[in-house]
DNA sequence: CTAGACTATCGAGCAGACTCTACAGTCAAG
DNA sequence: CTTGACTGTAGAGTCTGCTCGATAGTCTAG
């Protein structure tokens, strides 16, 4: 597919997308005779992985190793394997994180709410 | 204390110490008689959540909000209750998101485990 | 053959979050 | 009273991750 529907599909500029390929992101993206891009429809997918790994506070070249990982097929494989591996505790370690902040601002927003209701304020949802 | 201190105790340095209170993360921090910054020992604990928020991909004026909500005693307190919740729920999309990405690398991470064994190569722990 | 849509490269610019350097005031110890 | 550790401000520099603009080649329709 060409760049424009690979923008539309992932919600990517096309700007964006060339960064990350230039930045070793999407791997070696094939050339039609009129040099325009030809991404594979395996992308679509891989973007998006990127991106949720993004949001998940992976930085690019992390994210860069884990889709070269991925793609490793028939070489590397243990060691893409070992990495996706990393990853995965790195997240569980997250998780952990995210359900202590949780329970922490569970607790401070309770006080606040304690408070506002003595301060005579209705606490209304957004 | 000082910013040595907080410095050692925090693990951050002061120039990003300066550099947070610069963008209001810290609130007012009091000056003794010398200009010296006089922290108040409840800063550890905010500095740590606050490092513990950035790495779940908070921004700086987003944990901004945040500090400033758990320190409204008194007023806006109905608001800040109001934020907290807020981050709460965008933490639970994020649990949600994590689980769903470690799924799917479990299941490239074991693709790729079981490829490598038929190379004959063995999965090692790092 | 030309207009318009699509593609390409290259380089500049920008926001966020630091990080460092230069220069100067403060203070306790010797 | 000087030295050295500590503190302060101000401003420049760095790195990441985009984002945009200029300029130019390609292709399809009329």
């Amino acid at each position: 597919m060409r760049i424009a529907e690979l923008e539309t599909r992932t919600g990517l500029s096309r700007h964006t997308l060339r960064y990350y390929e230039q930045q070793g992101l999407l791997g070696k993206i094939t050339r039609d005779n009129n040099n325009y891009r030809n991404y594979p429809e395996s992308l679509v997918k891989e973007v998006h992985l990127l991106k949720q790994m993004q949001t998940l506070g992976f930085s690019l070249s992390e994210i860069r190793d884990v889709l070269k990982g991925l793609r490793s097929h028939g070489i590397n494989c243990a060691q893409g394997a070992r990495l996706l591996g990393q990853k995965r505790a790195r997240i569980k370690e997250q998780i952990a994180n995210l359900r202590a902040a949780s329970r922490l601002l569970g607790k401070e927003q309770k006080r606040l709410e304690e408070r506002a209701r003595q301060h005579g304020l209705t606490v209304r949802d957004q």
